[in-house]
DNA sequence: ATCACATCTGGGAGCGTTACCATGAACGCC
DNA sequence: GGCGTTCATGGTAACGCTCCCAGATGTGAT
């Protein structure tokens, strides 16, 4: 009777187990696995035995019973900051990728920038039981969220930091050259009055962004000689504020030929604020951004920027902590090891970009 | 020699398991398990003595355990179609919070809108083992893909279709009454020549929207006065073909004084367009828009517009699917469950639409 | 007192998989 | 020809939890 009460139980499950493909392909189940998990140490005629087995029942292995066994399935914590930034939908696409991979869940938790908040995120999460926490910007370059994650020994990897940081793994690209090479494009192209839109200052980004910029203008001698600085402003990567700058400085005399913002939002901006001048884009004025995020291709012109595979740099992120708590479930290790890893940029020409019509 | 081993790598784990809390609450684990998951039939003092057990040693139960154990943690898929749709953030985001809080994974697949690709991803999503899936618009309109999965028996819930599908459950906003009320927002504040752009014609919301517009117009009696129909473009929800109804819509004689686009993409189109003409929003037009995507809140001036709760659309999708799932596994049910969730929507108010400044 | 019933707790089996041996066969190598 | 080595496979015991029962106790109706 109890007995079967038991085999309903389990005949309720749809579900195809390692042990009827065992007995399909007459081999034992732990050869079963083998095969599944891709081990050598099976012959090719047992293997194609079982892959047929696996074929004819489809099989398909049960993810709980897979984790629990091999004590993985861990969750891995996604605290974002600014929801409105364009990065999360494709950052969650290449993180949500990775972790299905590895067969580890991700928890989401949202962040405002107060230090406060930032101290209760970082709770809920800890109270989540993660193992480990991705910071995708603005929060990578959080002190307050790193202290607190480095207190509960935690492995952190900083998606897109400017700069790395010495007590966590990171994820990013090369800011600088990449703002090297944009500007060198505009000087390829004819300009020679160019404009910056910096960052919003706390982004360790934005310097080198600007720090690039500014190294290719004085490798084409076309700052620094003497008389004034480059033309510039100061931006926050808002839309608003790049209309700001986009007004001083399309008020300054003579007017740049091009624009470089420092994000795709602010160059966005930049060419609302063309047009509302009676300035077509690219014909009297160039506008170009940073990131290719959705807004970039949104509108009209499209925008030249800079494109960082974000999905990309979020699946490294969790393969990069994946790594590190698997080490440290081994060794005790330090959770702090310095890797870091620079993914190659591109440079996407649209139609914001185009020679100056005078040479300028 | 071998028991040590073993306990060896049992002490690998970091992990407090239920054992430890029972035998430090002085109980079995099986009463632990109760209070964990909220059950009744346990006492007080019981339930308080487990409580502090739990807080003392940090227990946080197993996931892989509890869903081999409990049947749980299946795959759901979420297919989605145009990446570059801002929904998608939001929509993860509530999608994986409610993932998480039912214990199954998320398995994302994308796919281009042709038949061939659709029916390659659908197979993917099988072979992943997916127990049920979630359409985002726009492929939630696609009869290809809704076959397919009909056909694999598979439970399917639609998210912001226009209008409910027989063979899927759905959860959606009331695109008619929305629009009506926005249209009705517009004609309060005084605007009597509108004009409207549509959405894409093998969306049923965009024909929902037109719907709403019309029976706003008419009741107003700003209609069907015999002589012209109302002022209307198609679209297609793209920037661009917002910008090209724009064009054509601004060029009538006299022109509208208000502008309803049926997404905010086409809506910070005509923004842009009003802008390039030294036209001021809203001092001389006034533009809404429909779904409160980021791009609303990101241009200047901001969308007044309609907020569609996307996140929360998301997990009732989820929310729905498990269910659906589950109850399959109890009663073999037919997948195609008639459950429809309206969900509600709100006319966000920002800086875009004003009263027109003669009466038009 | 007896029985039905709800409330509370524990024992033991089982979820489906993989880790850890053990075993046997084949293959050199001195 | 014995002896290590690598390869190929199977048996068994976990992994940590929840489900299904079976008691145990209390409560009110008969």
């Amino acid at each position: 009777m109890s007995k079967s009460a038991r085999s309903t139980r389990r005949r309720l499950r749809g579900g195809v187990t390692i042990k009827d493909v065992a007995r399909q392909a007459g081999v034992s189940p732990m050869t079963v696995s083998r095969v599944v998990n891709g081990s050598r140490y099976v012959s090719d005629a047992t293997r194609q035995a079982v892959q047929r087995a696996v074929r004819e029942l489809k099989y398909s292995p049960n993810l709980a019973a897979r984790n629990l066994a091999s004590e993985r399935g861990e969750r891995l914590g996604l605290l974002y900051g600014n929801p409105s930034s364009a990065y999360l939908s494709e950052f969650l696409v290449g993180a949500l990728d990775a972790a299905a991979r590895h067969g580890v869940q991700l928890v989401l938790e949202k962040c405002e920038p107060t230090p406060g908040a930032s101290r209760r995120a970082v709770r809920r999460l800890l109270a989540g039981a993660v193992v480990g926490v991705v910071l995708p910007p603005p929060l990578c370059e959080s002190s307050v969220v790193r202290a607190e994650l480095n207190a509960a020994r935690l492995p952190v990897v900083t998606v897109a930091a400017g700069r790395p940081a010495a007590d966590t793994m990171g994820v990013r690209i090369d800011d600088y050259t990449a703002a090297l090479e944009m500007t060198r494009y505009l000087i390829r192209l004819g300009h020679r009055r160019l404009a910056f839109i910096k960052g919003h200052p706390n982004q360790s980004a934005s310097e080198e962004r600007w720090l690039g910029f500014t190294a290719a203008l004085e490798e084409a001698r076309l700052a620094g000689q003497g008389e004034r600085p480059p033309l510039m402003e100061q931006g926050f990567f808002s839309f608003r504020s790049g209309l700001d700058a986009a007004r001083k400085l399309l008020a300054a005399e003579p007017p740049p030929t091009a624009i470089f913002a420092s994000n795709d939002d602010m160059a966005a901006a930049v060419i609302a604020e063309a047009h509302r001048r009676g300035l077509e884009v690219p014909r009297d004025l160039t506008v170009v951004g940073f990131d290719d995020t959705l807004i970039a291709s949104t509108i009209w012109p499209e925008l030249t920027t800079i494109q960082q595979p974000i999905a990309r740099m979020a699946a490294e992120a969790i393969d990069l902590l994946v790594g590190a708590v698997r080490r440290m479930r081994r060794s005790a290790a330090d959770p702090a090891q310095r890797v870091h890893r620079l993914i190659p940029h591109a440079l996407i020409s649209r139609q914001s970009a185009a020679a100056p019509r005078e040479r300028g």
